[in-house]
DNA sequence: GCCTCTCTTGAGACTCAGTCTCACATGTGG
DNA sequence: CCACATGTGAGACTGAGTCTCAAGAGAGGC
């Protein structure tokens, strides 16, 4: 489905190398909507019987991570989990059932991270903001079903 | 050092047999400063013999998330850490050299998830922020040491 | 096309957080 | 002070993530 163009480019800007297992992963990536976790890389590799070990798994979403391509999600679960996504900061609002994620812009946080740093006194260098509910999608029926109730 | 009466009376409030174990969590957490994690608490229950065991303390953490008196963290590192704080909605600045934490309110957010939820069509229900960086003590020394150097 | 050198890989051992089970202990209300 | 539900500790178990190390395979040079 996806296409795992834009992974692997990053890669070799970067000056890795293009070996298949990579490949691979970046073609399990791609293929994901929504967030996943590794173990869900790890099965799906092992269900499309791609040879790739778990370890070489772990270490390409490293890897990913370092470079942008892939970002980290903590769920309110305690799970981590991955998005692929642009290489530029921002953040996520993810749908607690589907699992499908969509980026949101920076704006309005970066006037919070200045006050909070004016009131506290904090040298703020980095942060997370992760929102979590329900996509549209999977918001449809459940406003049909309440009106209907 | 802290005073654990707050964690105490939490518990007893929603219901929960105040048990020594239970003391003696709600002590130990009452003594960090800043975060800390579910292992460091069974480090120092250990040093100091007081002869709780690993699955209470976990199990008493998670009660005491339940109730709002102690709220989990995800460090940038992975790693899930706790700091003990008042039961209401609210936000975190950790430093990440000491550990510190100081509580942010949730004012300007508010704006930022109706922004998103009207950008996105999502029903945001929950959302998780933490800033990181230094705190005023931790920022003294370095800009002191900048400034002679 | 092939060689070499270095980066990468897979297998599996290992570590560590967190959960579960179950027999035993202990608060609490009567 | 009794009875019984609630809570506890020990330790087995699970599953994520890391590490090691010998073997494999890109990429650039010839």
């Amino acid at each position: 489905m996806g296409d795992p163009t834009a992974i692997v480019t990053a890669l070799d800007r970067a000056g890795y190398r293009l070996t298949e297992p990579r490949r691979s992963v970046a073609a399990l990536i791609a293929d994901q909507d929504g967030h996943f976790t590794a173990a869900e890389l790890v099965r799906d590799a092992r269900v499309r019987q791609l040879g790739v070990g778990r370890a070489t798994i772990f270490r390409t979403l490293e890897v990913l991570e370092d470079l942008g391509a892939v970002e980290r999600l903590d769920l309110p679960n305690g799970e981590h989990a991955y998005v692929g996504c642009e290489p530029a900061h921002h953040h996520h609002v993810v749908c607690s059932r589907c699992g499908r994620t969509d980026e949101i812009d920076d704006e309005g946080l970066r006037t919070i991270v200045v006050d909070v740093a004016r009131r506290t006194g904090y040298r703020v260098d980095d942060h997370r903001l992760e929102l979590f509910g329900l996509c549209p999608a999977c918001l449809a029926p459940a406003t049909t079903a309440a009106a209907t109730a």
